[in-house]
RNA sequence: GGCGAGGUAGCUCAGUUGGUUAGAGCACAGGAUUCAUAACCCUGAGGUCACGAGUUCAAAUCUCGUUCUCGCUACCA
């Protein structure tokens, strides 16, 4: 869109169980605020607007772990989480949350008029139900062996072992977490969003109009789930923490959003909120089709932003974003950033040992967003490494950059005074008219890579405009012609006037990087504008490649250290801190083993229903031999088994490829339920089942007889 | 297994529609300098563009295969 009438920026709202880390930052919120600032540097109309998720199954289920409410946890992790952003320079128009009334009467409305319009479906499904709890449950409530690694504890929709994503029907041993007791299937009723109705328009929209604008990593994505089938999903779930449906929905009672569904509305309610704190309109930021959304999120969010969300905001009647620039993962040191395996910088930590030190300060906090820009995941997953982060602020921030602006400030005290000197135009040699003119194309190769969302690129440029600064002063040396004195130790005019020329063009030079760096450095600038004694307003974008930002004559204050060096001994500090948390997670590990094997203990006081004789009966148990066995052709799990029971042989799928190789065990006796109903696994009728026992660690054994014995024999 | 993205100098990354000796920054080496935070400036070294075929006068770039990394997704009685 070519200079639209305003924008509406967007960063993911974070979800509030807990604090964010630096690929959270890197990924979502510094890009937006860079763009969102370069913006408001153009006097654009544009609002910048997040806020805290605080909905979803997650938010009660950290409420348990920390002994208290699911209000409590998001009132104790939405302020913080507020003050992390500010801390760090990103300035949101309006950091709302979820919880919110106005975001609850929003979603409510949202949802009214899709199901009145008759663009969501209602479907009864079964899902589990606590009886004792007298309740369905959300997945995250129910907890059983994951099927993938066999940890034990893993939760419905997620296991924590192995990250794996779940479905509730696939846990084996399902346990509420209510009750402890089995949960039972129930019929219940929800409304699903039908996404396979919108698929033309979503391939027209993105393969087609957005096929070179978006990044091939967002369109390749997108391009793989319409590829796959697009399927109606829930909007709806039987929870008590969410927003309700309205009263005026038949059947709706108990029943609340989707927390996916709710979420980005939050985007929505955000900016009424803000347009109430203003005194504006919200509507023509969602409703004119001349404002530029645009989506900033990380790699995980795509399919929310650029296919569920835009095909909610078609129905509803909203603009649909323009680019949803979504960056790949930010990894640490060598490893992929995790919460759960506590491999991480949070946010907070940073905060704790950079910003609020006292050699901090907020110039710590450009530092990190510094080497986060440097760094920043456009295209591919990018590493965080402490070295590099000491090395992109001792050598480039403070060699180049601060080294430049410290450099011109003392020379221009030394030789001219203190005050800005006079631009002798008539004076002027190419170098100089060469060098001014880097003003003005460096603004502009800035403007255009901010318009494609690199980042990166962009903020090379800055620094080296900086570069060129150095250069410029090194070749005119000021220094040297200082020396050139009249027989009485006077400065010649000559001398003075190039000196003169030099120092006004370093010290132009400094007010455009504080110009140009404002959008990614803005704690930089402002610190540029105290020492040049200008007020902020001379960081309007539109001063980017002038030569009079600053007035002749003009007294300038004593020079200060724009940043500091970051000692060796900080960063192993850093590292070994690093180390140490993988130590303090071992040490939880073994907790959680404890735990493991308590629970263990706990399910055989909690044991299965308990059955009459008859019921065990009823199951046949027979003695077989493995004959012949294959890998299941496209599945990583099963293997294709023949076995020989004396009376029949028969085929056998069994989802153990992963523990053992076909060859291992041909010949092997195993016991077999023998009258299981048939059941087809990637279109290969099993017959039967194989009675397996499973460790702590989740390795399988057989269950067999001790010693060889006939083929066929019942096993009672 | 399917799909998507990626694999380019020690490190972090660029390489537009195939077109001379494949680029930048950092790190490294040598030189010069001293206004400046042992900073700056100049010069240099460095790469079988993951691997193997193919198309072409010409391939980092296009096609096919192999392999590795990341993400999404399927199979688990």
């Amino acid at each position: 869109m070519n200079n639209p009438k305003r924008y509406l920026i967007t960063s993911a709202l974070p979800y509030a169980n807990g604090l964010k880390h630096i690929g959270h930052l890197a990924g979502a919120y510094l890009p937006a605020d860079i763009y969102v600032r370069y913006l408001k540097a153009q006097k654009r109309d544009v609002v910048f607007v997040c806020g805290s998720d605080e909905h979803g199954t997650a938010i009660p289920i950290q409420a348990t772990k920390e002994g208290t409410t699911a209000r409590a946890i998001i009132d104790k992790y939405h302020p913080v989480m507020a003050q992390n952003f500010k801390d760090l320079g990103i300035a949101f128009d309006i950091y709302h949350r979820t919880s919110d009334p106005i975001h609850h009467s929003t979603a409510q409305e949202f949802f009214t008029r899709l199901n009145d319009n008759g663009d969501l479906e209602i479907k009864e499904t079964e899902q589990y139900f606590d009886e004792e709890a007298n309740s369905f449950l959300a997945d995250r409530y129910i907890r059983g062996t994951c099927p993938n690694c066999g940890y034990t504890n893993a939760y419905g929709d997620q296991c924590e072992n192995c990250g794996k994503s779940l479905s509730p029907d696939e846990l084996i041993n399902p346990v509420s977490t209510l009750s402890g007791k089995a949960p039972v299937k129930r019929t219940t009723k929800h409304w699903y969003l039908p996404l396979n109705r919108h698929e033309d328009f979503l391939r027209n929209w993105i393969l087609k109009e957005h096929a070179s604008d978006w990044r091939s990593t967002v369109v390749g994505q997108c391009k793989s789930w319409i590829d796959g089938g697009l399927q109606a999903r829930a909007v709806t779930r039987d929870l008590d923490w969410g927003i309700s449906l309205p009263d005026s929905v038949e059947g709706g009672k108990g029943k609340v959003l989707y927390v996916w569904f709710d979420a980005p509305i939050g985007y929505i309610s955000a900016t009424k909120q803000w347009a109430l704190d203003n005194g504006k309109d919200w509507r023509p930021y969602w409703e004119d089709k001349e404002t530029q959304l645009v989506h900033f999120i990380g790699k995980d969010n795509i399919v929310f932003h650029c296919i569920i969300f835009p095909v909610m905001l078609k129905l509803h009647g909203n603009i649909l974003p323009d680019n949803v620039p979504a960056n790949e993962f930010l990894n640490l040191e060598g490893d992929k950033m995790s919460t759960s395996r506590n491999w991480k910088l949070e946010m907070q930590d940073y905060i704790d040992d950079f910003i609020n030190k006292e050699n901090g300060g907020s110039q710590m906090a450009d530092v990190l967003r510094y080497y986060l820009t440097l760094i920043a995941p456009e295209t591919k997953d990018s590493e965080f490494t402490w070295k590099g982060f000491q090395e992109a602020n001792n050598s480039e921030l403070v060699s180049i950059f601060g080294n430049f602006v410290n450099r011109a400030l003392v020379l221009m005290h030394k030789l001219c005074k203190g005050k800005v000197p006079p631009l002798h135009a008539d004076l002027l040699t190419d170098l100089d008219k060469t060098t001014i003119a880097e003003f003005q194309a460096t603004k502009e190769k800035v403007e255009s890579l901010l318009e494609q969302y690199k980042f990166r690129d962009a903020l090379f440029e800055v620094i080296n405009l900086a570069r060129t600064g150095n250069q410029y002063m090194q070749k005119k040396e000021p220094w040297i012609v200082a020396k050139q004195t009249t027989e009485n130790g006077q400065l010649t005019v000559d001398a003075q006037q190039s000196i003169d020329n030099t120092l006004h063009i370093c010290l132009q030079l400094c007010a455009n990087l504080a110009v140009l760096i404002n959008p990614f450095l803005p704690f930089t600038a402002r610190k540029i504008c105290y020492l040049l004694k200008v007020v902020d307003k001379m960081l309007d974008w539109e001063n980017a490649g002038k030569i009079k930002l600053l007035s002749v004559g003009y007294s300038l204050r004593a020079p200060e250290l724009l940043f500091r060096k970051i000692e060796d001994s900080e960063i192993s500090y850093q590292l070994e801190k690093l180390q140490a948390s993988i130590v303090d997670r071992e040490a939880s590990d073994v907790n959680k083993e404890k735990i493991m094997e308590e629970e263990k203990k706990s399910e055989t006081s909690n044991l299965k229903p308990e059955i009459v004789f008859d019921d065990f009966a009823k199951i046949d148990l027979r003695v077989g031999t493995i004959v012949s066995a294959e890998k299941v052709e496209k599945a990583d799990k099963l293997l294709k088994l023949s076995v020989d029971l004396g009376f029949e042989t028969r085929t056998i799928v069994s989802g153990i490829a992963l523990h053992f190789t076909p060859e291992e065990i041909i010949g092997k006796q195993v016991t077999v339920v023998v009258n299981l109903a048939p059941r087809k696994m990637r279109g290969i009728e099993s017959n039967g089942m194989i009675l397996m026992a499973e460790d702590n660690a989740g390795k399988l054994y057989f269950i067999k007889p001790e010693e060889a014995i006939d083929r066929g024999s019942t096993v009672s």
